[in-house]
DNA sequence: CTCCCATGTCTACGGTCGTAGACTTCTGTG
DNA sequence: CACAGAAGTCTACGACCGTAGACATGGGAG
């Protein structure tokens, strides 16, 4: 009845025998997640190390300190080409409903927008957090639209949107139609790719 | 020599003797400064009762608590129509305008989207900034744009670009010509106060 | 089979947090 | 001038934080 020692049991991820690698993986993505609901500041080594199935001493032996660990986890969050959808003549469209979808008040689904804006109060995470944009979201923007102003505006725009819809929830945007929601949305993301349009 | 009871030395505001109201008042204006500035989980009640030149334990017998303090700092901070400049056709423009300069680089103001920004990881604080802007900010700009959705959307572009420009301070909005940013996000709300024009 | 080192845990420290209760000091009133 | 009550402070508690150092343990190489 050795209940505590048994890997299985706490993290609720298969049994992981002393292999590094996926411990440090585990770790990662306890933080990815954790961070991305409860912000830098709203979340303890000590709650990711348990959603790891590990202690929190082994976030220090592996990342140093829970700031290194942070910024391990946005560069993971940030990485895929999450922020546009589409091509072309599509992609204002496409991003747009991409964008409703994923901030359905039902939808429970994690993003780098929601690591971002739970995070932005503390200056060092916001200082990782733009590098990581940079490199990642921000790259992604601006070689589709070749124009830097316009990519952060469109990002500026999208956490905006996740921001009322899915972090305060506040009403119109919340009961407000899907389709009629994304076309509003698509319509700005529209004068931001297309500027003489507007 | 009684150098640790004069009140005019630690809060450095005027000698306020034994004044409830004022004292009161001061609290909450240190509130929401500090507030603005860090966020709700980045201040400590100590740290707003020594900018207020008082102890932590007043704040408890005048607000209750931490929660309630912020509740009222939220309430006082938005109550103020800067959420809109202008009226009429002349509104996008002006509002657009407003924002840019507000969000400068070395603007250093403060104003309700800092301090909604910083203080959203929290879920209570999220709960409270949810009802403050259906009472004040969203009742300002749908009574102008009669349009909810669109009122809502046009706070979330500002969300964004206060978060891009002065919380996260991106390269392409920061150093982007002041003017050519208030053109292209004035034609953002130009979309949202017209979807006509979109 | 044995030993060694990577892997993981335990205990603890100094610090900060929100806040409860007892205590002190000032000020307006009789 | 005395005094009651308002205004404000002091001390303390229990909880959590990030992290440092010593200790335990398992598993692959000889």
């Amino acid at each position: 009845m050795t209940d505590r020692t048994d890997p299985t049991e706490p993290g609720g991820r298969g049994a992981r025998r002393r292999d590094a690698a996926a411990t440090r993986q585990a770790i990662l993505d306890a933080a990815v997640a954790a961070f991305t609901r409860h912000g830098y500041d709203g979340v303890g080594v000590r709650d990711i190390a348990r959603n790891a199935g590990v202690t929190a001493m082994l976030i220090n032996r592996y990342f140093g300190s829970k700031e290194r660990l942070f910024a391990e986890a946005v560069d993971v969050a940030f990485a895929p080409r999450t922020v546009i959808s589409g091509t072309g003549a599509d992609l204002p469209g496409a991003t747009a409903r991409a964008l409703v979808t994923r901030t359905a008040p039902d939808a429970e689904e994690l993003g780098p927008f929601l690591l971002l804006l739970r995070s932005a109060a503390d200056p060092s995470a916001a200082a990782i957090m733009r590098e990581a944009i940079a490199r990642h979201a921000g790259r992604h923007l601006t070689e589709e639209l070749s124009d830097g102003v316009g990519a952060e505006l469109m990002l500026a725009v999208q956490a905006g949107v996740w921001l009322m819809r899915s972090v305060l929830g506040t009403t119109a945007l919340v009961e407000e139609e899907p389709e009629e929601l994304a076309r509003r949305i698509g319509s700005l993301f529209q004068v931001l790719v297309d500027p003489a349009s507007g």
